[in-house]
DNA sequence: CTGAAAGCGCTTACAG
DNA sequence: CTGAAAGCGCTTACAG
């Protein structure tokens, strides 16, 4: 492959000359310019952008790290984060930690090998020393959706409390007093959060959450498909089941079919995180939808500017409540929410 | 940041061996080794990966380019390609190519331009300059799913011929006589080869493929919403739609719901590709179902083979009908297929 | 077993 | 406007 030596050879110039032009530098005069730029088309050069790197000691790469890929509310922020990303001029690598600690940590310490200039990072733990050591160590880092308390880094988030708390009145107005929740990991934000929404919001209505319908899971597929066979195994198992996201709400949704019941007759559902799968599954899923795109296009931004040396700010959109029929049929008043 | 200097400097040596006992050089003393490896710890040295790539000229990295993130089975692909790689000591960069060319070629370009190891495609279209550059000009190179006939790369795809041919006879079996398909574009390889699977199929049981009953798609949602809204309104709408992938499938779920028909009752649907939301739709999709886990694997062993020089091999996997209830209940005999 | 030195491909003060 | 030279942080033949 051509290297900038070879660009100099054949323009005839040193190689400082081809770096300004390349870097766009004022003081090129046009003839040099235009030798230089012949000579890089004559030759398909490309700058190594391994060795750029080394000499300006930034790579133009973000690292984001997600919990999990499979997850389409987690696809649907990589994608906007990448898209963002591109417009202000940075490549992002994206680390799937699979909702595994020890794979969140080993992507940390391999982008931070590779010298990105900032981390984006949803963290699938209460902190470990990994984060927090980054996070300390100056690395320009942003948290999205899910956050550490405690430590000083800007958050991009949602609050769910009020679709929450939409969701609740939704559910008692249809009638249902034992509801039941399948919350994520408590060592997450958005795991206990999420729960304390839901508890306070059934407190407002006077209506328990007993520890028998608060189900452990770890957002993902199967532990809600465990979390709701305890449910539906209960002496006086729930009216509904929250999943505190798509992927535990597709496990319950296995599992309630695996019972050979009906949703919503037998027992009634509802997700946190609306995904366009949601309108056809059987029924139609009531979710909570957050503005995915937003809050990824604004945690890149935010975290260029830690980057670039302006000050940061944490952001905080909110979710709301898109209602479909796997709660039961409002009596009347129904509108299609596509 | 720690530099291999400060190590040395700490250690008392010099960065020569610093980096013999990084690395495993076999002649190290003890003595050097340990008080190498005390310095590391004390100083919380990380290697810097750009400087060791630069020097080595090689990166340990390898370029996934695919063509839709928001594609569950490009996600489950993406997740398989990291895991093999990283159990074989690469990380992975993901490009989104949104099925646009000039995206992917973006993509391929910071790829290159960041000196990849290798490059793992599933090309957008049937062959950009920049992509056959790449493939001519030595970057070792590998086509997953998709690939470019003519192009000596080796190709790790599944063969959905037979699968289609079983969709075919199932769909005859059921009474289905006017039988449309929903294409991806024609300058990928899946897109054409279903549609050629699907016309020799239904040939061989004598029914024809009208061109009125071939949608033009480009594999996303919005596409098969369009093409499923023309057959509907076709003077004679075709009773089976199969689509060549699971988004356009969504996308003429949509359109069904929208003009108010039921299926499989007023117009069947299959799909190429299965996920797990099918099973939860309304109806549980009819999919072929590609051996994700294994395509992505074999792909990174086959771009890893290249890589170290061994020989590679393309490899063609098979994918399976699994029958659901969208196309109509088989009148005895079924069986569940969760 | 160990270190001094060259060099990977760039960028950028410095001098002219 | 231009070039020679230093240096980013490593690895690795070479000599001892």
């Amino acid at each position: 492959m051509a290297s900038i030596k070879d660009v100099a050879a054949e323009a005839g110039v040193s190689v400082a000359t081809v770096s300004r032009v390349l870097n766009s530098h004022p003081s090129v005069s046009p003839d040099a310019k235009a030798r230089v730029l012949a000579a890089v088309d004559a030759l398909g050069y490309r700058p190594n952008a391994v060795a750029r790197s080394l000499r300006t000691d930034q790579t133009r790469t973000l690292g984001l790290i997600i919990s999990d890929v499979l997850n389409p509310y987690f696809t649907a922020l990589a994608r906007s984060v990448e898209e963002e990303a591109r417009a202000l001029g940075y490549s992002v690598i994206i680390g799937n930690a699979d909702e595994r600690p020890e794979l969140q940590d080993h992507h940390i310490r391999t982008l931070l090998d590779r010298r990105i200039d900032g981390l984006l990072v949803s963290p699938t733990d209460g902190g470990s020393p990994q984060i927090l050591d980054a996070a300390r160590g100056g690395t320009p880092m942003v948290f999205v959706d899910r956050w550490i308390p405690g430590v000083d880094v800007p958050v991009v988030r949602a609050d769910g409390c009020p679709a929450v708390r939409d969701l609740v009145a939704h559910l008692h107005r249809l009638g249902h007093r034992r509801l039941a929740i399948i919350a994520g990991p408590a060592a997450t934000t958005t795991g206990s959060e999420r729960v304390e929404a839901f508890r306070d919001a059934l407190g407002e209505l006077g209506l328990p959450l007993p520890d028998a319908y608060i189900g452990q899971g770890d957002f993902q597929a199967d532990s809600g498909r465990r979390a709701t066979e305890r449910f539906l195994a209960l002496p006086e198992p729930p009216d509904v089941v929250f999943a505190a996201d798509n992927l535990m709400a597709l496990g319950a949704l296995d599992a309630i079919r695996a019972r050979g019941l009906r949703v919503p007759q037998d027992i009634a559902l509802a997700a946190f995180d609306d995904i366009p799968w949601f309108v056809h599954t059987d029924p139609p899923v009531t979710a909570i939808a957050q503005p995915t795109g937003d809050l990824g296009r604004a945690a890149v931004r935010a975290l260029v500017d830690v980057i670039e040396g302006r000050p940061p700010q944490s952001v905080t959109l909110s979710a709301r409540l898109v209602v479909r029929r796997s709660c039961g049929e409002p009596a009347s008043n129904r509108r299609s929410n596509l």
